[in-house]
DNA sequence: GGCTTTTACGAAAACGTTATAGGGAAAAAC
DNA sequence: GTTTTTCCCTATAACGTTTTCGTAAAAGCC
């Protein structure tokens, strides 16, 4: 930038006044200034400028897995709207450990970025490191998906409740008599509404609910095998499934596929899943799908909101978006 | 650092420099500034370190796209790395568009970050933009996967003659008597490569080639199922199918699905993809799978290497690494 | 024309680090 | 006993911006 002043014969504080379109600066310079940074190809230094001003145009987004088409799904979102705004975009994967989660956090604190999107990992105890984050630097954090349900933070989420409970409803008028939910035995804000939703509808539908019909599933592909398998293997079996997350849905179409039961003859089955391919399975899948692009650029275009403080209100905003259900051959 | 400082009685050079870990400050003293710094959580302005310094622990990393197995494993991959070695990874999706390429790249020039990780987008002119930014920032860059071939600049590929060789040849002695190589109309080195392996175990197997054996694709879905489902209801249609992008190889199971043509006995097929799902198609796939994870890694570690000038040959590096050909029940 | 206000610019300080050069005391070397 | 070396530490100047404040000239006002 001394450089350009020099060339232009002006004083650096002009030349950066120009570049930042201040109103002190007269049209006429301003061209002379903006011509020359186009010459040259000149670009104020990120570092210094953040600096100085204190802030700057990076954020962060902290979520479990890159690996799936929800996430990715919801950084595509993400990144499509800082890309816009001219954001840089920090990603950091915890792999459902709540103490890399942590360390993220803390390393976070330096000051780094500007602001923060997280979908917190499994587990729904120890969710103080962000109000901790919070209250070391008064960034703005929004959540999606998964949230912490106890904090206030903004957040996006998806009606996992009355989407859940119409999902079972399907299953039921479908002439499933006796539909299970697969969950994950790690405590989640979002399983206990899909749950919520999934027992409100057996209960309106008039199906007696017994703690059997909750099949609790692990992060372990073998294991979960395993445990569909005995549990489909029983004479008095399930004949429905709603599979409340995106990989055990697949695992029942192994093991429905190895048992010989039929799909959906013998066993309806509907996913909460993202998966291209879900219309390419034998039979198509039924799915709960969430919008998972759009929750990411929600989040996103909140989070520059309260960066940009033009919004003030946005603090405690909760945006819920809808599920989409899609029925196929598999119920 | 200058509130620790006072309350140690020391100077900011010496906090500075035992925080760094200098051998010009004692262990005594070094001991003593630590204990502040946890006690206060005391973490140095990366800004201003940054600036001093004249370099930072932060890299991008420039893919076309995020929603798709094989990029998601490979930011997995890097990101595994980047975390280990305490560096901070951006992300930027260029969604095969080479305009917002160079404009991300541009970007960068500004000096953001002290390395890059790059998976090009279609399309194998304009490489130039690499070769600029480099002259400007001087930045180790890393290639992955799609390469600029042209360019002198560290890779890490896999196999893709020698594997789609291979996998040609399997499906040619699984009985095949005319398979066809489905690719992109974009110009890429990698289906080059591809391509190459295929014609020549054509050739090794005595088939004779023509033309109308490469199938060419494009982004359109739909677009894609009109020309292939033209192709397959011809009566001289083609018995095999080596899908050489992700993609290509669902829509090849809709098309056959659709004309009731039975895979593997009417149509043969192996599909290039990372999917996971893969195994649960009707009939299970066979892949020839990249090793997205260890691709990424590999590139990671090479960009870190260069950036801590520990390895000064590592610039004209490239690493291969072997697909996985597996095969199930579509051949 | 004398007054205030506005416009357009420059000087200098600040942002929070790190690197360089330097210095004093203690230890080592002769 | 003097010189040299070593060990710790400090003062100060960067790094490249932005911001605050000051000011001269131009413009507006009666």
């Amino acid at each position: 930038m001394i450089q350009l002043a020099k060339e232009l014969g002006l004083s650096v504080s002009t030349v950066s006044k120009a570049i930042g379109d201040s109103h002190e600066i007269s049209a006429s310079t301003k061209k002379r200034v903006l011509e020359l940074v186009k010459k040259y190809k000149y670009k104020p230094n990120p570092f210094a400028s953040n600096l100085r001003k204190k802030k700057g145009k990076q954020i962060a987004v902290i979520i479990p897995d890159i690996v799936n088409n929800f996430f990715a799904l919801a950084v595509d979102g993400i990144e499509s709207v800082t890309m816009s705004k001219h954001y840089d975009t920090f990603i950091y994967l915890t792999h459902e450990n709540l103490e890399r989660e942590k360390a993220v956090l803390e390393h976070l604190e330096s000051g780094l970025i500007s602001g923060l999107i997280i979908s917190v990992c499994t587990g729904r105890e120890g969710y103080s490191h962000f109000q901790e984050f919070y209250e070391a630097t008064k960034l703005p954090l929004v959540f999606f998906d998964r949230v912490p349900d106890l904090l206030q933070f903004p957040k996006v989420i998806t009606n996992n409740y009355e989407s859940s409970f119409d999902a079972t409803v399907r299953l039921i008028k479908a002439g499933s008599k006796r539909p299970v939910l697969i969950t994950t035995t790690e405590p989640m804000f979002t399983s206990m509404e899909r749950r919520r939703g999934y027992q409100d509808a057996l209960e309106k539908q008039g199906i007696v609910f017994t703690d059997e019909m909750i099949i609790h599933c692990t992060d372990d592909m073998e294991l979960n095998y395993t445990i569909l398998r005995k549990i489909f293997s029983q004479k008095k079996r399930p004949d429905g499934i709603f599979a409340s997350i995106e990989k055990y849905a697949i695992t029942s179409y192994q093991v429905c596929k190895d048992l010989k039961l039929v799909i959906p003859k013998d066993v309806k089955v509907i996913g909460m899943t993202n998966l291209r391919t879900a219309a390419l399975l034998n039979p198509s899948l039924s799915t709960l799908s969430q919008p998972a692009f759009d929750m990411g650029k929600e989040a996103a275009g909140l989070l520059i909101k309260m960066i940009e403080k033009k919004s003030y209100a946005a603090a405690n905003d909760i945006i819920v978006l809808p599920n989409e259900l899609t029925i196929r051959d598999s119920i």
